[in-house]
DNA sequence: TCTATCTCCGTAGCTTACTACGGGTTCAAG
DNA sequence: CTTGAACCCGTAGTAAGCTACGGAGATAGA
């Protein structure tokens, strides 16, 4: 019927070619059909499940998660619960990284605020004299070392 | 005076010997003093730079940036300007990241919170539903196609 | 039919920040 | 002096998500 090619399928949902068959390889869209000459032709409903990873990812899934997405979403024993156990998962760790980042820039903020500036030595710098660990400024949350609880695994 | 070896200042700062190593290369840390036998010896002038680029990564800052800002701070025609326009800029950025976040805990919590959950079928999901682009749910800021912004260089 | 444009494929490269490997030295304690 | 731990080096691998390359074959419009 009203089968396109793959830089048509790939205009339309605005991904690079490349992705497409990237996708392809990683099992996130299925092997499409081909011409004779061994083109790729591709469906609406593959145009579709490309928008629903576009939409996946724009939610803040990994291609991994979304992979299980499509795969719960296919199977006929899964159940919404199994869904929305995965967008939880999801929501909790969007929210870890907000309070993370909320915490650099609490810290951050509070150094260009307190920071003199202008054409002052970087010895009386500020924000320079806390990374330095003289800390200069009023209390702040002592630094999480994010990398440090992100190492352990 | 009181040099160190390499394993006792990557303990003292918690980082893997690997990661001074790598540090070096990058051109984060200076080329340690050796022994006759080639062994690196550090000072505690070099555990302080080293605590320098922890502290600055837990604000946020690349590697590359804190070369800048070590670059900047060695240097003796930066300003305390320059150095606040990079934390400046860091923080522009952090309130950026924190925004898009924001943009996607919100859309998944209306998700998850809208979902039947349970037993359910996956064919009810609202949440695939949305993924699918059929908006079951409220109206909600339509997602900020991250990846294409992100995408354009 | 000609030709310009697609598309094919596998593989390599990019980014960030490390981490691991392995075979060979060196160091320090006993 | 011996031995075991620490250290040396260059290189390769990891994660995530693409993007690029290059030479050959397919396709579509004039």
């Amino acid at each position: 019927m009203n089968a396109m090619t793959v830089s048509k399928l790939a205009t339309a949902a605005g991904v690079h070619i490349e992705t497409v068959r990237f996708y392809e390889r990683e099992g996130l869209l299925p092997k499409p059909e081909r011409t004779s000459g061994g083109h790729r032709l591709y469906s609406e409903h593959d145009a579709e499940r490309l928008r629903f990873i576009q939409r996946s990812k724009d939610v803040g899934f990994t291609l991994k998660e979304i992979h299980e997405l499509l795969f719960l979403r296919d199977s006929n024993i899964a159940t919404c619960g199994d869904i929305s156990e995965v967008a939880a998962r999801k929501l909790a760790e969007i929210e870890g990284k907000i309070a993370l980042l909320h915490q650099m820039r609490n810290h951050l903020k509070e150094l260009v605020e307190h920071c003199p500036g202008g054409a002052a030595s970087v010895k009386d710098c500020n924000i320079l004299q806390d990374l330095e660990g003289k800390s200069c400024c009023e209390d702040h949350p002592k630094g999480v070392r994010k990398t440090v609880g992100a190492r352990s695994k």
